[in-house]
DNA sequence: GGCTATAGGTAAATCATCGACATATGTCGA
DNA sequence: TCGACATATGTCGATGATTTACCTATAGCC
């Protein structure tokens, strides 16, 4: 078994692609559709940055090319989550979780201690 | 008023300082350990990273220098947390509690919708 | 004297993302 | 038929946050 540490965590572009792609695979273009949806249109990402994530990915191990097809003359490639990738995006997940528990926590504790939640 | 638009979140090292901010000052050092423990030693701060981070913070107006001290002849200086700096912290918190929603739920429909645990 | 912990910092390199550009087809309206 | 827009895939240089590596300095311990 391979184990890869992950040194930092993923940036949110990165993130969504996964996300993206967590349910079923998609082509590129789609994606970027996909992905100005799920974050209520705030975040718009370029082609540079998808194509250049899906490459990294691919190296990665935790996207693969799943098939081709012509669409009305236009080409599309689709794109999948590896298990790998699945497992990296749910244990990003996880310490997503953690660090807005602990924002949620702090957060509290500043209305507490500033001596007023003025209610 | 002025109004500042995240175009794309923060990175992860930005938000751990953020959130080791949020309930109370703390001077640099304190900082690295803080978001040492509360990544579960995941996340080692670098100076180079914690510094040019509060630099760039305080310029935004989201961090605040509020006190120096001199402890057994070594210098503190304490950073907080700004309204605006809380402000962005939970909008930040709003958006990560999404998108784990989201990651959940296309992670369940990958599941559920490949008739298989095999990839 | 050397090592570790505490405390603050700078400078160059790395690397993901952005912004701009390139290419090509289909559709819809003027 | 010409232009604009949506669909579709990509490349390349610039930007910018983070990392890596370096520096200074004090206190305490062995």
């Amino acid at each position: 078994m391979v184990l890869v540490m992950a040194s930092t965590s993923m940036q949110e572009p990165t993130r969504l692609l996964l996300t993206a792609l967590a349910d079923e695979p998609r082509h590129g273009y789609a994606l970027i559709k996909e992905i100005g949806e799920v974050s209520e249109g705030r975040v718009k990402l370029r082609t540079g940055t998808l194509y250049a994530a899906l490459a990294r990915l691919q190296q990665q191990g935790w996207v693969e090319v799943t098939g081709e097809e012509v669409i009305d003359g236009r080409h599309r490639r689709y794109y999948a989550l590896t298990r790998a990738g699945a497992d990296a995006l749910a244990e990003e997940t996880e310490r997503l979780r953690a660090a807005v528990r602990e924002a949620d926590r702090r957060l509290q504790l500043r209305l507490g201690g500033a001596g007023g939640v003025t209610a």
